[in-house]
RNA sequence: GGCCCGUUCGUCUAGCGGUUCAGGACGCCGCCCUCUCAAGGCGGAGAUCACCAGUUCGAAUCUGGUACGGGCUACCA
């Protein structure tokens, strides 16, 4: 298409945390960019003093962050386009807007908010279907204009669309081309009472100003864009391409609210959610790369991402895929990537071991083996492996596991031939402990299954458990034995 | 009120006039593997492509309308 190096902006506003929503728009303009080999700008559109914080600044950016959404300009790292807070933009807003005013393509307006609303009500009276501004300040005298300044009176400034503008129609790379009737055009406010600009002549003058070439953001916006597309014009910049994104929904098919569970994209780091993992979802919620794919890297996000595969219709949040995207990640590292990234960490934090036991590599390395594919969740790291870090002393017995495996007639003669078989095995590894229990079930006449349950329930201290094999391998023979014999006080 | 957008299995989507009585993924169901739980393998159900007209030899794909949902229409963003 064009020559001209993309440069695409995330513009949130400061005025909560990083929404799902919001978080998506941002993995599209990033994405969009690495794949065009483009510039990813981060602003902060903080217009908007009342609800914008410095707080909610400071989560944006580290939400963004933990995405690994990397920008190349904004807060922070800079760049050539500053500043990237739109409170330090103020006075471009002014000359921008006073430009205009000068060249004729903006004018001062005295209307009061009764007398707007009173125009109001008589167009709707008349049934006139435009329903907006009557341009009733339009040819003001300038002279007179002048003086009522002087005198004080309070004005705002408004765009003025050009008699001779015809239909508008705006270029999207979602929706095709979408056209705006020339007479829904009206003579919208740029600049407040208070001399702050408004949203639509604020963002323009910024994305004039630094050069954006495609507008990516949520798709209501896409009815405010042929009054921007009028700014761009009057401002002489040349008007970018658009895509305007759908939104996300909830399962009932309404906005997704907090009523639908977690909406900000920090919740879902805590939940233990892998970035990688959330940004493969949330790209694929609302754009595929070939209808075919679901597992894509951020790589290969990064690399093959285009606008043209970005689906119209509103997408609903669907947090089972989202689990089976984390399972799928989870699963796909190698026994050591699991170890070091997700099972140490989390086995610290529980205070399951003491420094320096990651030295025999090859037993963590076991470990991970038998503990990554129970693993959705970091959390769950804990709950598998705790009977392997238990000692014969502190495993605790799960109740209803000892009642229905243990604490039955027989057990107590398959506990006594486990431990027998056990003692009898050279080398304490998984193969050897399979070999040797796997005799017992003939030799006792009984079901491997109930055999296999009463030496789980025995060693484990749960009827659920890793292969006995090699949980047992990990838990040593000394503490298996020992376990055994704490055991065998509940059988009978 | 006006304008704009959207509508393919429960969900995310593929599909750009014929090779599709619509393909993939999640979820669901069944079977296999199996010492439990996972993981894995195999298979199945599930969409008259919102509806109605039209264009065409032929439409999910093009056109018009209707319905439903959403957005904008602010000195909010």
């Amino acid at each position: 298409m064009s020559d001209t190096p993309v440069r695409v902006r995330f513009a949130p506003s400061p005025t909560g945390k990083l929404h799902v929503g919001g978080a998506r728009t941002a993995i599209y303009n990033w994405a969009f960019a690495r794949a065009n080999h483009g510039t990813f700008i981060l602003r902060i559109d903080d217009t908007d003093p009342e609800r914008s914080t410095e707080e909610n600044t400071q989560i944006i950016l580290r939400a963004m962050r933990w995405l690994g959404l990397d920008w190349d300009e904004g807060p922070e790292v800079g760049g050539d386009f500053g500043p990237y807070k739109q409170t330090e933009r103020a006075q471009m807003y002014r000359d921008a807007a006073q430009r205009l005013w000068d060249e004729g393509k903006a004018y001062p307006c005295f209307c009061t908010p009764e007398q707007l609303a009173a125009d109001r009500e008589a167009a709707q009276a008349r049934k006139d279907p435009f329903q907006g501004y009557q341009r009733r300040c339009r040819d003001l005298d300038p002279e007179e204009a002048r003086a009522r300044i002087a005198a004080g009176e309070p004005y705002v400034l408004r765009i003025k669309v050009p008699e001779d503008r015809g239909d508008v129609v705006v270029r999207d790379a979602v929706h095709g081309d979408v056209t705006f009737a020339a007479r829904e055009l009206d003579d919208f406010v740029i600049q407040r009472t208070d001399g702050t600009p408004t949203y639509n002549f604020a963002t323009v003058v910024d994305d004039a100003a630094m050069g954006i070439t495609h507008v990516i953001r949520g798709d209501d916006h896409l009815s405010n864009t042929p009054r921007q597309v009028i700014v761009y014009e009057a401002l002489g910049a040349p008007v970018p391409t658009f895509a305007h994104i759908s939104m996300i929904l909830g399962a009932d098919g309404k906005k997704l609210s907090k009523r639908h569970g977690a909406t900000n994209v920090e919740e879902y780091r805590d939940a233990g959610y892998l970035s990688d993992a959330f940004v493969n979802y949330l790209a694929l919620l609302g754009w595929s790369l070939d209808g075919e794919t679901t597992i894509i890297p951020r790589d290969v996000l990064a690399s093959q991402f285009s606008l043209d595969h970005v689906s119209k219709n509103p997408a609903t949040f669907d947090p089972k895929k989202l689990d089976w995207i984390q399972a799928e990640y989870i699963r796909s590292m190698s026994d050591a990537d699991f170890a070091d990234q997700v099972m140490l960490p989390e086995l610290h934090e529980a205070g399951l071991v003491c420094d320096g036991f990651e030295a025999d590599e090859a037993w963590v390395e076991a470990l991970a083996a038998i503990v990554k594919p129970r693993t959705k969740f970091p959390a769950d790291v804990v709950t598998v492996a705790a009977p392997v870090f238990a000692t014969a002393e502190t495993l605790a017995y799960d109740e209803k596991s000892v009642e229905k495996g243990l604490a039955k007639e027989g057990m107590g003669a398959v506990l006594d031939a486990a431990r027998a078989a056990l003692t009898g095995v050279d080398e304490w590894a998984p193969a050897a402990i399979d070999a040797a229990l796997e005799t017992l079930p003939e030799a006792l006449d009984m079901k491997k299954r109930l055999v296999f349950q009463a030496v789980r329930v025995a060693v484990c201290g749960n009827m659920v458990s890793p292969p006995l094999g090699e949980t047992m391998a990990l838990v040593g023979r000394e503490d298996c034995l020992a376990r055994i014999d704490r055991a065998r006080g509940m059988a009978l």
